[in-house]
DNA sequence: CCCGTAATGCAACTATGTTGCGTTATGAGA
DNA sequence: TCTCATAACGCAACATAGTTGCATTACGGG
């Protein structure tokens, strides 16, 4: 669990119950080096506590529309879900390997994207930007 | 159809048979302004010629393997398919409209992405970096 | 024409996500 | 504390996207 966010807190500012099951996906999913998707949260959160595969399903789709988490689609098969960008935790990019399909979150500040020539021509609105990176691990690199 | 792009000559390069699907599902991609699912790659190669469901994941999942086409994930439930970027088309950011989930290509060259600071740190290979934007699509902008 | 290989078709299957509906838990107010 | 409206949850069924196995067909080099 990230011992800067008080998930509570988050959960009430975001006018949610804090019910078991969502302190229990935001503390997995907050304590988690990198994106998971809702199978792996389905999964850990089961070996403490059950939790209805559908259950989960609906507390991510809330937590998200709360902007409390956001959902990655990086190339795998589903989403992955992981902290939004807040005030502890920045925005960054996410890399995903070629070979193992293994994700990384990368260093926040390390890329800087200028949309100066899209917002010249592009008559909608920009909310969001989201940087993917994609090539080969470090592992897998090594091993050819 | 791209009028500079020689579907027979991409496939026989690549090493690929130039079959009569596989140049279809190219043609319909290749003259296409933003990338397709392949539910509607298959729905419109078949109306001028049947085609499998199958088949057509086999040549698109083909096509990708060799760089002809590149498979894109944003934020939709699967994938979307379009021309990799070669010398006729260059690498180009997509926008997904976050309240009708309709997908544009941006102009290339209108993004600049510096990624210094993450190769500083990053011990992997980076082979391709994704730019996607989010927000309201013109339409969506105007209908409140 | 013959044959090995690559491409295709079709059925079944897996993975991921969604919907409907009945049950249970929660918290605000009497 | 009790009541009731509401929100959360569980479970079955369904939906969508993609995959696998295997038989059949088409193609191209001898
Ligand atoms: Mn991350
Ligand atoms: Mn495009
Ligand atoms: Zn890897
Ligand atoms: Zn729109």
């Amino acid at each position: 669990m990230c011992s800067r966010c008080n998930y509570r807190e988050i959960l009430e500012r975001a006018g949610l119950e804090a019910t078991p099951g969502r302190m229990h996906v935001l503390e997995v999913v907050g304590s988690h080096p990198a994106p998971l998707s809702a199978a792996e949260i389905h999964r850990t959160v089961n070996r403490s506590r059950a939790l209805d595969r559908v259950t989960v399903y609906r507390i991510l789709d809330r937590l998200v529309e709360k902007k409390i988490l956001q959902a990655l689609s990086l190339g795998g098969r589903g989403r992955l879900f992981g902290l939004a960008p807040n005030e502890h935790h920045p925005a960054h990019p996410h890399f995903r390997c070629a070979r193992c399909g293994g994700v990384q979150c990368l260093p926040p500040g390390g890329v800087r994207v200028d949309l100066a020539g899209v917002r010249r021509v592009f008559a909608g609105e920009i909310r969001r930007v989201e940087v993917q990176v994609e090539g080969l691990c470090a592992n897998c690199l090594q091993r050819g």
